[in-house]
DNA sequence: TATGAATGAGGGTTCATTCAT
DNA sequence: CATGAATGAACCCTCATTCAT
């Protein structure tokens, strides 16, 4: 019967939500040990969320929120599109060393029914805003010519990946060197 | 008591384990439905596994050592390191096409305990692979300068977002354009 | 969902478990019978008990508890070791009738893995009382010169198998009959 | 497809039945081991026992005939009545050394369902071979006066306790002793 | 006479969810 | 707001038994 706000219990159950659906899985997860982990009973989770269902999809929502608002902004400025494009790959990278819990747990049960919209929206949202970058380089003349929409898929595709070499095996990699990566390619200038 | 040949019971059962485990994930596929799937009773599929754990054991390995396999041919060749790059990346492509579901499963349980190893194992295999190609291109004088072990995990995690991408979105990669990606990367030749 | 007091139902549970276990045997007892011969849900078995051996064990070591306190007490008297012999068997045979059904249980799974030693233990304690008591009679003159350790354990084992022919085939036995017959044989006096 | 006489296979099958049913009493004694351990296919079993009950009963059956054929003849003597009891209750003592297995496989199945007349029967037969004897040791002076049955029933129960302990707890027990405990009992002579 | 693949009921156990307190 | 005893469906797995070969 301990006395707590409302709200300040909701952040107890979310964080215990997040760390225990990230360590187990969705379908491993215990209401039980969320419950515990977060220092409620089992009927006290229950009284802010309708279920098990709900706790995922609104732990899913929120932070999905959170990272895209941080993200979106990286990719408005006017510097050149190099400039942005490495600014914006340097915020996932980092991002995803904050939220490598998160991250997990969002490859684990994507194609989870439960949120699969929202994260489809997400990864097409960033995927926009490559392709703007992208378009913004080739007309700038900094980029070479290609199709744009194709390349963004590739770019966003290349990311999500080494982010998950870099939460899934605990690999390091370096933005500089992820960017030089991206622009470059391997080739050495000159060629084709 | 439909009978049938042991090994054709054996090899229906895996196939269905294969949909039912990419389906679901390992935690929520019932050995229930795997059986139903497999045409097969509950006691039958215990016949030839012994549970369930060993049942996704025999399952990840299996495909991987047949994937593994084709993939390092790939590698061996003596062509230039741009085209035998090209040839590896599109194999994979190709692999994670014809691999979809067993990809899919790949992903989602790859933090899973069981067959852990086998899966870090194939990666760094894999990147092992890239970084030797890099580094005759290097020596060949096609690649530019840069750090192969570094770049070689950059390429493996791209590798794998975009066949993530590939096979969980439903995104179409033309082996083409990503090969001219990764080679070439963004920027116009001749700018650094 | 019935509400009940812990300890209320904590109490049904054991005394069903004594039941189904008494009937069946631990291996043929079923926890889904256990359950509902203590008026609970399975579910509210595993409740109170981690599981089926946990509860057998824990039924099995306190009922042996309170059984071998009972007896402790009726061998520290100092009457003459004939008297206190009486009393001792006497009590124990009217403990079988009370215990019928763990008796049973107790035969029936001795050799079992869960409690094997708690049951030893108790059947040597026992010996030890009765051999303490034979070496007073022998010592104030009551009883005839033998090796005591070892007809302790003919007296013990006599003991059981009556206890079991009482529990087994409802058999009747008076004290009065069985103490004459451990204390004077079949022999008339005089002869050997 | 090994080829074997009938009565060798049905042999082997009562042997390997006694090993398991013994070792793991009757509910957790498993078919297939059982057919495993007598170098039969499962469906071998069934060829030579309808069931898993019929099979247990002509164990219990088969060993229980001889068993009590061997005792009877004991019991038919001439001699006196001390020297032919002495002799019964050394038989069966020895018989239980040789028959460890089948004891325990007894007694922990006794209060089960099948089988349980025959045993019953069983110990009814020896009870009245030694009531008998008793009842002639009293005739011709050599027992002290006592009731016939009530005595024959507590010197079953004994044997059967003595026996239980020799054959569960590996507790050694010379014939000579037993016979002086039941023949003199405990008090010295003279006393009452 | 013998095999062993196949069946499916049933057993132990877990866990999301409810509700009286 | 909060508790935690209680429920019962569903899970993994075993095993007696059958039957085509």
């Amino acid at each position: 019967m301990n006395k707590r706000s409302g709200i300040e219990s909701k952040k107890r159950i979310i964080a215990a939500a997040m760390e225990v659906f990230s360590r187990e899985g969705y379908a491993k997860a215990s209401m039980r040990e969320i419950a515990k982990a977060s220092g409620l009973s089992i009927g006290g989770v229950y009284l802010y969320f309708r279920n098990k269902e709900e706790l995922y999809k609104s732990l899913i929502n929120n932070k999905m929120r959170d990272i895209a608002s941080k993200l979106e902004k990286a990719a408005g400025t006017t510097e050149p599109a190099s400039a942005a494009l490495s600014h914006f790959l340097t915020l996932h990278l980092e991002n995803a060393l904050k939220n490598k819990e998160f991250i997990l747990l969002h490859i684990r049960e994507h194609g989870f029914a439960f949120g699969r919209e929202v994260k489809k929206r997400f990864f097409r949202n960033q995927q926009e805003l490559i392709e703007k970058i992208i378009v913004r380089g080739i007309h700038e003349g900094e980029f070479r010519r290609c199709n744009a929409s194709e390349t963004a898929k590739l770019v966003m595709g290349a990311l999500r990946g080494i982010v998950l070499s870099v939460a899934l095996d605990d690999i390091t990699v370096t933005p500089r060197i992820m960017n030089a990566f991206v622009l470059n390619g391997l080739l050495r200038s000159g060629k084709s």
